[in-house]
DNA sequence: CATTCCCGCCATCTC
DNA sequence: GAGATGGCGGGAATG
């Protein structure tokens, strides 16, 4: 149409809206129309004071809101018009208004006059929120795919007439809703509210996983406390508290939901760290979601958003900040209607608070589209984790080369915070100091690995067989927190539907994960690392033809390396912190190796390796030598490769000094700690020993890519170009504690539990140890034969995905890309020594580099959102090792 | 004086 | 190095 006019009538009980042609033209029609404001060109209606003007776009010069639209998009003005017909939109607009009516009658009126109103332009005219309702006048709440939902920011900044600052601050938080994406610099998608149901389940999934209203809650008491008591001696209580909280619960995590269709597309934007708006702002809605009278103050909100390790008070400055972005969100989720300002009644009189007023049920609908119920939906949990798992795919961290974004699990997100901070401080550390108040590293490792128990508690092996999970309550350190206590039966039940949910079905095929279950180890998480890189690439050492890297498990009780260790090892090497722990009990079951851990690592591994040459592939679990273990040698054919490697991981050895300088620092500052070097990951070339470190986390690997994965290995056969290796040793008595878990198995796991056959499989097929990952990725390499049936690297498959994962991965030499596993232990503290069952998460993602578009695959790992290391993808050269030595 | 929150400086990131 | 993003907090409207 090349002009619309809109008439409505006093009462705004009729609109009608004609084309150029005199047609009338549908509401809907119109709002279709809207994706394409250009082809709307000229004069359209302008609503002003409930009058029409129509013609040109003369419109009235600063007038209020309505009337004032600046771009005058035709569109918008429709829209405009549109709302002002709805009776629903001018409350909101009443309520964005505030007092309106009156006010805004006067301002919209006083402008016709002329631009004087500069001055008469109040605050509120300039408003986020307002500018959000503008905004989003130009869309249609649920757009037509097949249109283009292009969003330009110049365009909108201009029509809007705003600075692209304001205009990021709403994108920023509508990206949180996931109404719209970004597609590429400067351009987002627009999804309206198509999506808006599926993510705000998952927000609140994410919330009730994070705790939220329990924590509210304390917050509410403590500050309830405080006022009357003395604020100083509350500060103290409380700011230790919020320690705990946070430390326990992990919300400090910055972490984003993404959702499946929904993800970054702009790789670069993708790496950026600091989400935080967007964070927040899923966290704020969090918090609506999950609290029950649907009302948060914003003192409240501000507290717990304050995800500050320190809870302290530095906070002050912290927490006006926080309202302040707290604000921000507001004004724009108000002016999306989700939320309403109210004001709750405390003791002190009245408090700002925010009510959600948006939906409250969000039905599985968004479950049912993405995946084939498979899962009874018994729970809420069982949709929605559906849709989280999607998510996974989706996190945060995203390589930059792919594009891929997965969703960072917020226990992840702790564990790689921990893992950060363990750089940082200690980088040879092998377990990652959570910031515990107390300094003690006893104390610190029981926290991290509370939280990370807490976060992991997804696939648990432990779901799947409930006999194996130990029942044990947490540990003495846990007791600390009575919160605590449930963690160890969150994980195991109530939980189910946490963090599970958030594995990407879709990625289950792709990424294996490593469930070793040994008694006395914890849960690890297995990262697979793509190759990313470090932030800085300065601080880490040349690339080297090839590293090793031991992790090793902290013993929780085990010290953590001090910072003088720390510092040390972190100038030297800049050695990875490890973030992998082990529980003591581990290494009493061990026996011999916690020594071997302590030793140099080289030398430990040298050692093992000889061992392994002597053919001990012991039952002994212990895995800490670099050479695979007999667990995953047991394949036939295996135990050849298995030489093979350890050969050619020996001559790398040898000639990489760096790498005995590494875990030689390693060794210092973990010495006492490791109680067992569950994983060693190798990684050759190019990439710094660094980069082995886990930055971050997750890694779903989407089918697709996992196919694109497939059809690149081999073309690019010959470019191998990733050759990053990690081996995850499984210890224990037991020789194959480890066990395989798909993100599918995991999902599936959760229902099964109650009794699913698969399940029980499964539970036996934990004691192999070797992951679908450590399969596929010994396969690659050529290390061992692909098949194996019953073989440790058999991998359990979920009768839906096994065939992703089972089927046969390509012929051994066939891949080149080899993939880093980490392994973490995730919450070893809570885990009885004895029964603990090993929780593992996936983390990693890609395992495959390659120059090639694999991109999907590669996945990179962030660090903690804290951290402003991004991870780069780093092209990686050919790894000898595989072609010669293989 | 408290509550809101606009504005835009400026650090980061990307390209 | 320029442009894109967006953290952040001063301090101005408003209440």
């Amino acid at each position: 149409f090349s002009f619309i006019y809109i008439a409505l009538n006093h009462n705004n009980s009729h609109l009608k809206m004609f084309s150029t042609d005199g047609g009338f033209v549908a509401p809907q029609v119109l709002v279709k129309t809207t994706k394409t404001p250009k082809t709307l060109t000229g004069s359209c209606g302008v609503l002003v004071d409930n009058q029409i003007t129509m013609g040109p776009l003369t419109t009235p010069k600063k007038g209020r809101e309505v009337g004032s639209v600046d771009p005058w998009t035709p569109t918008s003005n429709l829209k405009m018009l549109i709302s002002a017909a709805s009776p629903e939109i001018r409350n909101r607009e009443k309520e964005l208004c505030m007092d309106n009516d009156g006010r805004d009658s006067l301002e919209s009126t006083q402008p016709e006059n002329g631009e004087e109103s500069e001055k008469m332009i109040s605050r509120k005219e300039k408003s986020l929120g307002l500018l959000c309702h503008k905004f989003l006048a130009r869309y249609p709440d649920y757009p037509n795919p097949a249109l283009n939902n292009d969003i330009c920011l110049d365009d909108v900044a201009t029509e809007l007439n705003v600075e692209r600052r304001r205009i990021y601050d709403i994108m920023n938080v509508l990206e949180s809703l996931h109404m719209v994406s970004r597609s590429a610099k400067n351009r987002y998608t627009w999804h309206g509210r198509t999506k808006l149901a599926e993510t705000l389940a998952i927000l609140k999934q994410v919330g009730e996983e994070h705790r939220y209203s329990q924590q509210m809650q304390q917050i509410r008491q403590r500050l309830v406390e405080k006022e009357f008591d003395f604020d100083g001696e509350e500060k103290e209580n409380e700011v230790a508290v919020v320690d705990l909280e946070n430390g326990e619960h992990g919300q400090k995590e910055l972490f984003f939901v993404e959702l499946p269709g929904v993800e970054f597309k702009a790789a670069s934007v993708n790496s950026r760290k600091d989400k935080s708006l967007r964070v927040m702002s899923q966290k704020f809605v969090m918090l609506f979601l999950v609290s029950n009278p649907r009302v948060v103050s914003l003192d409240v909100a501000a507290k717990i958003l304050i995800g500050e390790d320190q809870a302290a008070d530095q906070d002050k400055n912290k927490f006006k900040t926080k309202v302040r972005r707290l604000y921000d969100i507001a004004n724009v989720l108000r002016s999306l209607k989700l939320i309403e300002k109210v004001h709750v009644a405390e003791e002190r009189g009245r408090k700002p608070a925010f009510e959600w007023v948006g939906l409250d049920d969000f039905p599985q609908v968004i479950d049912s589209e993405n995946t084939s119920t498979a899962c009874p939906p018994k729970k809420k949990g069982v949709l929605e984790p559906r849709a989280s798992a999607d998510n996974c795919a989706k996190n945060l961290f995203s390589s930059p080369g792919t594009k891929r974004s997965f969703t960072r699990h917020p226990s992840l997100i702790k564990l790689a915070k921990s893992i950060q901070d363990d750089r940082r401080k200690i980088n040879s550390a092998p377990s990652s100091p959570v910031k515990s108040k107390t300094g003690d590293v006893g104390l610190k490792p029981a926290a991290a690995e509370a939280n990370t128990g807490y976060v992991l508690q997804l696939p648990t092996p432990t779901s799947v067989e409930p006999s194996r999970i130990p029942l044990q309550p947490p540990t003495q350190e846990q007791a600390v927190n009575t919160t605590a206590n449930p963690i160890p039966h969150a994980l195991l039940a109530a939980q189910p539907s946490g963090s599970v949910a958030y594995i990407p079905a879709q990625c289950s095929p792709l990424i294996p994960v490593l469930l070793p279950q040994q008694r006395g180890s914890g849960p690890y998480a297995v990262y697979l690392n793509p190759s990313s890189l470090r932030s800085n690439p300065l601080a880490r050492p040349q690339p080297t033809s090839l590293a090793v890297r031991s992790m090793t498990f902290e013993d929780k009780t085990g010290q953590s390396p001090n910072g003088q260790s720390a510092a040390k090892s972190h100038t030297a090497a800049d050695a990875s912190p490890s973030g992998v722990k082990r529980l003591r009990s581990e290494l009493a079951s061990e026996g011999s190796p916690s020594k071997d851990t302590s030793p140099k690592l080289c030398e430990i591994l040298q050692a093992r390796l000889k061992a392994r040459r002597v053919g001990q592939l012991t039952s002994r679990p212990s895995p800490r030598a670099l050479h695979l273990d007999p667990e995953f040698v047991n394949t036939p054919g295996g135990a050849v490769a298995n030489q093979t490697l350890e050969q050619s991981l020996e001559l790398l050895l040898d000639r990489e000094e760096k790498v005995v300088e590494v875990l030689k620092e390693l060794q210092g500052s973990e010495d006492d700690l490791l109680v067992g070097v569950h994983l060693l990951i190798f990684f050759c070339s190019t990439l710094p020993i660094q980069t082995l470190i886990p930055a971050g986390y997750l890694i779903p690997i989407s089918q697709q890519s996992l196919i694109s994965y497939k059809e690149h290995s081999k073309d690019c056969i010959n470019n191998i170009q990733t050759t990053e290796l990690t081996f995850t040793l499984s210890t224990g008595s037991r020789p194959a504690p480890a066990q395989e878990i798909t993100p599918t198995n995991l999902r599936l796991q959760r229902p099964a539990n109650a009794a699913s056959p698969q399940a029980t499989q499964q539970a036996h097929r934990l004691n192999s140890p070797s992951p679908a990952i450590l399969n596929f990725t010994l396969q690659n390499l050529g290390l061992i034969s692909s098949s194996s049936p019953g073989s440790a690297f058999a991998t359990p498959q979920t009768p839906e995905r096994a065939n992703t994962l089972t089927s046969p991965l390509p012929s051994p030499l066939t891949l080149q890309q080899r993939a880093m596993v980490f392994i973490k232990p995730l919450s070893p503290v809570h885990i009885q020594q004895t029964v603990s069952p090993h929780q593992v998460a996936l983390i990693g993602h890609s395992f495959f580099h390659t120059p090639v578009s694999l991109s999907p695959l590669a996945a990179v790992v962030n660090t903690a959102g804290q951290s402003s290391t991004k991870t780069v993808h780093i092209p990686q050269r050919k790894l000898d090792v595989t072609t010669d030595e293989s």
